[in-house]
DNA sequence: ACATACGGGACGCCCCGTTTAT
DNA sequence: ATAAACGGGGCGTCCCGTATGT
């Protein structure tokens, strides 16, 4: 019943480690033999887990996709209503954004690291970005916000605004606590009958 | 009335170089020696211009920045008031960096590539960040919004948010041409008496 | 009369893969993984037969030794009287030496891959050498030719140069079927009364 | 006049560094960094003059291919015959193969640490031996002495017997001395008119 | 100012011999 | 007995900054 929990698996120790380590330094700075030394685990067995160190560093992102959406949803589910969702979730960012232990988000990390966007890790974090948009969408529609998809698109530039805030402002001056009013301002804009976004009649 | 123009300094010739190389394909992945053989100046010439290639990405930096506000400046020329001159910058920035050959922001890359905030390089993109947070904010205290402070920074918010999305999708599903109608959106949540941010009631 | 033939123990089965690779590949260029590959050996097995890769090579030297002796035995048995037990091993040699599938000698192999006279390995190769000479000095004074130890050395110069050209000519212009011929020659010059060997005049 | 002697240049200084550690523990055994440490050269340097470690090894090879001859015909200038040079030749691999300091054959070590013959190494090695074996026998064929062939094979036998003793004996036992009388006794068994080797009947 | 060379170091991927868990 | 893990080392590539030649 119990499966090897006292000392966490070679590959967990080398993602946790390396996921710390790309996060704090990014993913080129980060060398696998840093990796190696603070995980403690051997060259050869990196690579019996991993063909090659972007295959690790795609690893580590599908990992930290799956923690993201967990982390996300347990924000949601405090609001009952898709709307309450949509501004919990954004207090939340906001929370985390501003706080001094953030670092940014690693997706963003990646398509800056590996700019062409064939690149595995690229698709990865394009992906990822895709779906937030899409449940920041899915959410505006269950709202029955006006021009959902508009709405999600610019809450989700003012999501990724969050973010690469978190890391260029580290301590001073962090605006990414100013996330949650404005995704509520943008959420009202929505909210209100006579539409502003969309097609109406500009562009 | 320039003189010498034809043949443009070494020192002109690295930095542009060293520019176009650094967009497309990062800082870190950037060799000297790629910028050498790219511009066709000699290795010692450069460490007569710069003491490291640190110092060189400082001063591409800063030459960039001089040109973000040239760009800027010219974009905003074209509106008479501070409102208009809002929208107009937020209009430029959604042409800009929906366009295919948009590279996204220099000054996130910076901030991304070497994250110690005592780095530099990372301190002028923090300025530069800084800086245009500083014009957002005058703009709307000049047009009169209500809480011109919070405004500059949401507004700066979507606007890294924009240039980050540019990098990340660069042809697919690019969302930065909503940045503008984010802008508006966000604008006339501050133009209305009844203020929407700060402490007012709040959601 | 002896037990347990069809299925050899694995340590037998390990020396004889070991062996065949040893002396094909070198003792460096043969890894212990290939061994317990070819030899269908779990590594754990390995290790309770012998402490290390080292001893199995000295394991293996000390079955080869027991081999070669072997083989020199059955050779020279042919021959009835001292002097034509010599003539008959360095025929059986020459014969040897020259087949395309001699692979030369491993106590030479060994010697040269462990140079350290203090390696185990290194000192079985000198003990069989200097065995080998003092069989051939022997039998050099059971035929009561003149000097024998000058001619047990030299006939062993002789069959070591014999071994070595099988290793580096394999097939062509193999010359260790020469040795036959020298070593009677040898043999000749020290049956003669008149001493050639020694301290007779020349330095 | 004088062409950058003071500081030797680095494929020099490469060359002897890893011909003395080549021969010292053999070619498997020495790694490119330890070469690089010990001559003070840098890894790229070491990859512009030599395309691979295999390919330093050969040019190491061709280099002591040249110092060979250059000392071998040192030690036959002090003789004026070519029997007399044969001797002398023989008389000083005597001299320098039972000298403590001496490791040997590199060719020997070659062919032993490349045993596929068509390896470059290898091939350099063979092409060395056929060369002293064809110096040999036209040292015996100048000298009129019997079945030249025969005789520089049957020499080079015995070189290669004494190169391979001195390596496996170092400092004790060492036979290598006992080359020269053995060479004597061969280039003897060929002076005199009817033929020992061959098939006639023996002297 | 160019061009080439150099030293030093990091890195990626791979392999080896050995030990420890299952 | 299967399988994984581990430290250590090896080779070849790349990069930065300096020092030459010239």
């Amino acid at each position: 019943v119990l499966t090897a929990k006292e000392t966490p698996s070679p590959r967990d120790r080398l993602l946790e480690t390396a996921g710390a380590l790309f996060q704090r330094y990014g993913f080129q700075a980060v060398g696998i033999d840093r990796i190696l030394a603070e995980s403690g685990v051997a060259k050869m067995t990196l690579y019996r887990y991993f063909a090659s160190k972007d295959e690790m560093i795609a690893a580590y992102l599908e990992q930290a996709d799956a923690q993201f959406w967990s982390w996300a949803n347990t924000a949601m589910e405090k609001a009952a209503t898709p709307k309450g969702k949509l501004v919990a979730f954004f207090e939340a960012v906001g929370d985390l954004a501003s706080s001094p232990e953030c670092l940014g988000c690693v997706f963003q990390g990646a398509a800056m690291a590996f700019p062409e966007i064939e690149h595995p890790s690229h698709q990865i974090a394009v992906r990822h970005k895709l779906a937030v948009r899409e449940r920041l969408t899915d959410l505006a529609r269950e709202a029955k916000l006006t021009h959902p998809e508009a709405l999600g698109v610019q809450l989700a530039l003012l999501l990724d605004g969050a973010w690469i805030a978190a890391r260029t402002f580290r301590q001073t001056e962090n605006p990414a606590k100013s996330v949650a009013q404005a995704a509520k301002a943008l959420i009202d804009a929505h909210t209100r009958a006579r539409s502003q976004s969309g097609s109406s009649k500009r562009r």
